[in-house]
DNA sequence: CAGTGGTCTAGACCACGCA
DNA sequence: GCGTGGTCTAGACCACTGG
């Protein structure tokens, strides 16, 4: 094993298992060069790696120590639908309900399917300003995220996540009864300029979202 | 400016601009030395944290290219009700409903309250062999989820978020109607070992999730 | 098999923050 | 002040991998 993974993997696994324990100062940098018998860049890159990873604090003059969970972070991930569906063993379809251009945005609504079913409502707005080439085209037969992702480079997004009653006509087209329903929004930037915005509408019964957490894996 | 955050920010600006886009090879390593006159190590450590951050992939051999953005991934910050109810300036309160142990766990269930109004149903399942401590806790005037931050050290999480029809005894107990709920569940394991498993059930018109994802940031 | 990134050494100066 | 981490230089060897 390579010098600096050993330091990290060392740290790591006394965090991990208790030996040192939240606000504990685990050894100084020259402590580490010394015992492990290498350069302190080395042991600086290992303890950095540690530090990004959200297992421990670095204070200048005090030293280093073990951080105190953070309450809980996950990263969660949105995959693409079309991707969802097929995991499932299912044929993806989408089918686009209405295009119209308002506000210099383009506004889509269509909905996704799984197999026969209806999956996902989505009305979504893209920016003409910042997404020109979205005025000529026509969603019909190509989702709007899945045509974005092609075109669209770097960009900041929000999500805000909710549980709502569908409205009788979201029943309706999710052919379902009015029930508990999960609702994914999503807002896109580009320096600062909007890009994009989409709401998803799901049954409940049918979707859910599942966030990992692992500290520095 | 220092020259190592000059260079991430240098190439980080490209790529958020669109200058760099998806697929494009940016400069070696040796290139970027010598345009920017410093050392292979600052170029390398600069390169290295925007490959951590998820803007360019590296590969040897052939370079490091700006990386195709995830479909979709967030940060999702699930944290403290206490902290959430205190933040919008309302007296939060833990009202435990019940306590008992079953199979080696401690099984607790009981209500957070925002103002006067109950605000999240908890039922939490304690390994008891993960933290015998909770034995003897009554949890009658702590969460539990609050009682185990301050002893249980660093763990591994997985969320799920869901949306459901409350049951008639889980409407009453949160003083709503049956409408539609945001379901909230959690295991949680320290080394592979089970520690808590918790349930949150919220009202859909009372709760949110909101997830900010900023590459590199 | 040649060139890239991955990792390392052995030094150095600096900025910060506690005493 | 003074010791810590933060950053940098100028080299070096190695492992992987694409051409």
């Amino acid at each position: 094993m390579k010098p600096g993974e050993r330091i990290r993997a060392d740290i790591e696994g006394r965090i991990r298992s208790g030996e040192w324990k939240p606000g504990d100062r685990i050894p100084f940098e020259h402590e580490l060069v010394r015992s492990y018998g290498c350069s302190r860049a080395t042991v600086s890159k290992a303890l950095e790696m540690l530090a990004r990873a959200g297992l421990i604090e670095r204070r200048r003059k005090a030293g280093s120590f073990v951080a105190h969970p953070r309450v809980h972070s996950a990263v969660l991930e949105v995959p693409d639908l079309a991707k969802v569906v097929a995991e499932r063993g299912l044929a993806y379809r989408w089918q686009r309900l209405k295009r119209e251009v308002q506000d210099g945005n383009v506004v889509v609504t269509g909905l996704h399917h799984a197999g026969d079913e209806p999956y996902c409502i989505e009305q979504r707005e893209i920016s003409l300003a910042a997404v020109p080439e979205a005025e000529a085209e026509t969603f019909a037969d190509e989702a709007p995220g899945t045509w974005l992702l092609k075109r669209v480079p770097w960009s900041e997004a929000r999500h805000r996540i909710s549980a709502v009653m569908p409205t009788a006509a979201e029943a309706r087209l999710l052919g379902i009864p009015r029930t508990a329903c999960l609702r994914i929004e999503r807002w896109t930037w580009r320096g600062g300029d909007p890009v994009t915005s989409v709401s998803q509408l799901f049954p409940g019964d049918r979707h859910d979202l599942v966030a990992d957490f692992a500290p520095g894996a």
